[in-house]
DNA sequence: AACGAAATCAACCGCCCAGCG
DNA sequence: TCGCTGGGCGGTTGATTTCGT
C-alpha cells in the first residue's frame, strides 16, 4: 500500500478516539453506503487515516458487537479453535461472530494463553519455560492433527461460504445476530440470548463514559465497562451539550444499515472462506482429506458438535481447566 | 498512601493479497 | 504482465489500570 504523503501523514491524528470522533464516525456510517474507506475520514470530518477509521469501526463501533464478559463456552471455543486453527483470529472470530479477532486475540494472549501454561505446567510438572508450544501455530502438529485441521479449514470455509451465498435468498437468516430493531429488549426475558451489544449501546457507552469525563476527558480514556444487557437510554444527557440532532441519529440505525452490515459481515467471511480455501491450495493431501469418502456434511456436522459441545468431546487435556 | 510490577487492551504497524487499469 | 491501491490479517506496542508490597 502506498505510504501517504509525508506533510498528510503528519495531519494525521493517531492514539485514543475520543467520543466525538465515534459519533462523527458512526454518524457518518449510519448514513452511507460503505464504498471505500479511503473517502471515509475526508468525509466524516476525521484526521485518521483510513485504516484507523476501518479498525474503530469493525472491532468497535459497528453493531453487533459483544465486549468483555467471555464466557466459559466462548473461552471453549476459542481453545478448541485455536488448537485446530492456529493463530489464525479471523477465521476464529467467524465462529464467534459477536466478537471481533482482535477480542479474541487480546483475550488469547492475555488469559488463555495463561491458562494453557498453567494446565501444561501441572500436568507436566514441569517449571514455566514461557514458551507457547501450545498455540497451534508454533507447535509440530501431528499428521492426524494436520490433517483434521486441513479438514475444518477446508468445512469452516465452505460453511462460511454457504452463509455468505444464502443471505441473498433468505437475508432475514441469521440477523438475530445483527438485530435491526434499533429498541432495546423491553425486559431481560425479551432478550433470547445472553447480552448481545447492538450499536445503540456501544454509542451509549460511549456517551455515558463521555459524560463522565467530559470536557477534556482523555484521561479517562477508552470506555471499557461492559454494556448492560438491556439498555436503557441515560436520561441524564443533556442535549444542550451536544448536537441532540447527531444524538438521535446515532441511536436510530435504520433496518437497512444493519441489513447491509450483515451483509458485508458475509461477504468478509466468504473472503475469509477464500483466502482459507487458497491456504493450502498447494496441498495435494489437502484435495485428498476434503475429497474423502465425500462426506462433507457429517464431517462439519461431527465438528461442530465436538466443538459446540460443551465438554463432551473436549480436547484431551482440556478437561478440569473450568 | 505511595510506589513499582504486572495485567489489560485499544490502536498501530507492516505484510500480504485481490482487484483493477 | 505489471504496478498501484484498498482492505484484511496477525503481531506488537504503549498507555492505562489494577494489584501487591
Amino acid at each position: 500500500m502506498g505510504r501517504p504523503p509525508r506533510g498528510e501523514q503528519s495531519r494525521m491524528k493517531k492514539g485514543p478516539w475520543t467520543p466525538e470522533e465515534d459519533i462523527a464516525l458512526v454518524s457518518y456510517m449510519q448514513q452511507h453506503s460503505l464504498s471505500n474507506w479511503r473517502s471515509v475520514p475526508a468525509n466524516a470530518g476525521l484526521l485518521r487515516c483510513s485504516k484507523s477509521c476501518r479498525l474503530r469501526w469493525t472491532n468497535y463501533l459497528r453493531p453487533g458487537i459483544k465486549r468483555g464478559n467471555f464466557t466459559v463456552h466462548e473461552e471453549k471455543m476459542i481453545i478448541h479453535l485455536q488448537a485446530l486453527l492456529g493463530n489464525r483470529w479471523a477465521a476464529i472470530a467467524s465462529y464467534l461472530p459477536q466478537r471481533t479477532d482482535n477480542d479474541i486475540k487480546n483475550y488469547w494472549n492475555t488469559h488463555l494463553k495463561k491458562k494453557m501454561r498453567k494446565l501444561r505446567n501441572s500436568r507436566d510438572g514441569q517449571a514455566d519455560d514461557g514458551d507457547d508450544s501450545t498455540d497451534a501455530s508454533q507447535s509440530t502438529v501431528p499428521r492426524g492433527q494436520w490433517e483434521r485441521r486441513l479438514q475444518t479449514d477446508v468445512q469452516t470455509a465452505k460453511q462460511a461460504l454457504h452463509d455468505a451465498l444464502s443471505v441473498h435468498s433468505n437475508p432475514i437468516k441469521g440477523l438475530n445476530l445483527f438485530d435491526s430493531n434499533p429498541l432495546p429488549p423491553a425486559s431481560p426475558q425479551a432478550s433470547t440470548s445472553e447480552g448481545y451489544a447492538s450499536s445503540i449501546a456501544n454509542i451509549s457507552r460511549l456517551l455515558q463514559g463521555w459524560m463522565k469525563g467530559h470536557p477534556n476527558s482523555a484521561k479517562n480514556g477508552p470506555i471499557t465497562t461492559p454494556c448492560p444487557k438491556n439498555f436503557v437510554m441515560n436520561s441524564s444527557y443533556s442535549s444542550e451539550d451536544h448536537d441532540s440532532n447527531m444524538f438521535r441519529r446515532s441511536f436510530s440505525f435504520s433496518s437497512d444499515a444493519s441489513l447491509s452490515t450483515e451483509l458485508q459481515n458475509r461477504n468478509n467471511l466468504a473472503h475469509t472462506c477464500q483466502t482459507s480455501l487458497s491456504f493450502r491450495a498447494g496441498s495435494s493431501s489437502a484435495q485428498t482429506s476434503y475429497m474423502h469418502g465425500k462426506e462433507e456434511v457429517p464431517a462439519i456436522r461431527l465438528f461442530e458438535k465436538w466443538l459446540l459441545d460443551d465438554g463432551s468431546m473436549a480436547t484431551p487435556g482440556l478437561d478440569g481447566i473450568w
